[in-house]
DNA sequence: TTGACATATCGTTATGTTCCGATATATTTG
DNA sequence: CAAATATATCGGAACATAACGATATGTCAA
């Protein structure tokens, strides 16, 4: 403790770096334009590798790895079925994360060139 | 077979991959533990470059280029004052999504029952 | 069994990020 | 003016990540 308190005459609990760091880690794995489709439709439903790298252009083996990852970070669960793989929402808090991205990109957040997708 | 939607679609409600992508630009500069301490110091108050790079243990050069890179999305605004530069928050969904990550990350502010360590 | 399908993994390359020392700019003070 | 302070920028090394083709595994269907 030798790290705190400065500034404007406020006194400010901060979290730990160490703690930050694995936030970090999770924003960082978030982060990624096929990885937040992934999670918006994980969060309205059940899908396969196929189902969700068809949806988000990409071949399913690239799916595959980006849900290897989230699955890495405890955002996703799985259950194989036959052939199909499906996967769903292990981490409550990504509705809450989701839910404030849509919110402040959801529609048509920018003034720029943005017709209606 | 309504269930998945490209483009322009409307079963699914899916937020545009451009859109999605500037979300992931977001999400990435704030996934970085420096960055994510400046913002919760910032959330809490006004100040300078070196202030918070102490905070976070770095030689300040390092805090402006943090600074710097948070400005480009739009999450700060810029004082200047004298020689120093006060930073403060000028994105608001910034509060909430700190807010998720504290719940989550629990390092310190919330008097919850989840004891780090 | 063979063949098609669905998913996962490997190896490589291209690209991006982080960090640091050195340096530059601007401002206050003597 | 020069020196000290606060902040910003540049160049490059070390490291991490993304994307891809090739390939491997497991499953269904005939």
């Amino acid at each position: 403790m030798a790290e705190k308190q400065r500034g404007s005459g406020a006194t400010v609990k901060l979290t730990s770096l160490e703690s930050l760091g694995e936030a970090a880690e999770c924003l960082k794995t978030l982060a990624h334009p096929h990885r937040l489709r992934i999670v918006q439709m994980l969060l309205k439903g059940r899908y396969t590798v196929g189902e969700l790298a068809d949806a988000c252009g990409i071949p399913s083996h690239m799916g595959s790895e980006h849900l290897r990852l989230m699955q890495r970070c405890g955002f996703l669960d799985v259950e194989k079925e036959g052939r199909r793989v499906y996967y769903t929402i292990a981490e409550p808090h990504l509705a809450s994360i989701m839910a404030c991205i849509e919110d402040r990109f959801g529609g048509a957040p920018k003034p720029r060139s943005t017709p209606r997708t």
